[in-house]
DNA sequence: TTCAATAACATAAGGTCAATATATTTATAC
DNA sequence: GTATAAATATATTGACCTTATGTTATTGAA
């Protein structure tokens, strides 16, 4: 399975602008990034263009390319978006899931006891990790688009905020109850916790931003 | 304002499979495309990646590009999440909706009084507005763009089924019921009654696939 | 009948030229 | 001399066209 040029184009630029290297607001240059990703101009205009559906680049015609700003208020509508989105995901991946998904699920959690809980990268990754499977579980793939969206979207805020964060505000302890709730096949239960979890990690944020 | 040639060929070619004239499955070929719409390849190809991300086309690397296909399942997919996404919004206009876009509901609504009532292409011209309208005084535009992608899912479905429907299978009613509780600041109500019309709607094209 | 070589065909990528928005400079009027 | 406006230079994306590459179907021989 090839991928293409243009997919590692996205791939590299998408990673950029979530973890700020790349930062809000910043002039995109499709010179430079030819150079530093040494590719030609198609796939790095493929992979900006769908980074524009994505709200993750803003395309002004003729005049340049932007990295897509973040207004204060941006949090609260990804937020209110994600606690939707993502609490029909676990209420649907109870009803759906497989039980080697449930195992995977365990897994990741398993590695919390044995991983660096200071590392704010290895948690972060653990997070997404979490959030990915049970969006998977949800047996929706239109579903799991957005989800990687606004996740996605969250996400590059928790990067703006990271040098001011501690590692004991990333919430992993309600992922537990989550999953108990999943198990117990309670849907409704693991709705709420999924809500909280991510009303918690956005209030977090907003406290420091 | 000028619209780019890519963004005109979005435009025609999404209504294109909107409407289902591109049917579902079929193969699309670009220099087809191009003779038909008198643009050039990159315009076209550009279009036909946006619209990939939208799940409307299929790409399949050097071997052709198709028009997505519509599954059974698929409906049911689109629908729980509709359901959600458009709750949502209706909650949130709720809210947030200035009384000149309660004014511009009531006038959408007032046009069905005076329409014709068993011309089909009238009555899904006003659902969508009225949908539409709804969505944008949600007030957060991360939000109207996923409405956008489901509502044109969903209506593509729509027009899969359209030469069996009745006209008096789109359910204008409940828009009044959702526009009353609105104005009377019911949040909740106005979310039941999305909810029971967005149901309503899939069942009914579901009863005739 | 099966497998390999090849031809045909479609997208992927590269590079050039064109169009346009913005900044700069110059000329003119006051 | 200064301010305003027109003209021009520059920078950047938009579009086009050519070439490369990979996939599939076909054809022919073992």
């Amino acid at each position: 399975m090839h991928s293409t040029d243009a997919d590692k184009a996205y791939r590299r630029i998408k990673e950029l602008i979530i973890t700020t290297k790349m930062p809000p607001g910043s002039v995109i240059r499709e010179a430079e990034l030819m150079e530093t990703l040494a590719l030609g101009r198609t796939p790095i205009r493929e992979a900006l263009k769908q980074l524009q559906s994505e709200n993750l680049v803003v395309v002004a015609s003729r005049r340049g390319m932007f990295v897509s700003d973040v207004a204060i208020t941006d949090l609260q509508k990804i937020y209110e978006v994600r606690v939707e989105l993502e609490g029909l995901c676990v209420r649907l991946a109870v009803e759906r899931a497989a039980s080697m998904q449930l195992q995977q699920l365990k897994k990741v959690m398993a590695r919390y006891h044995t991983g660096d809980k200071l590392n704010h990268s290895f948690l972060l990754t653990l997070d997404r990790q979490f959030h990915q499977l049970i969006a998977k579980a949800a047996g929706n793939h239109f579903l799991y688009n957005e989800f990687e969206l606004f996740y996605n979207l969250s996400q590059r805020i928790w990067y703006l905020a990271v040098d001011r964060l501690n590692p004991q505000d990333v919430d992993i302890e309600t992922h537990f109850k989550i999953l108990a709730a999943m198990k117990a096949g309670d849907g409704v239960l693991a709705e709420q916790y999924m809500r909280e979890h991510i009303r918690h990690f956005h209030q977090t944020i907003r406290n420091y931003l």
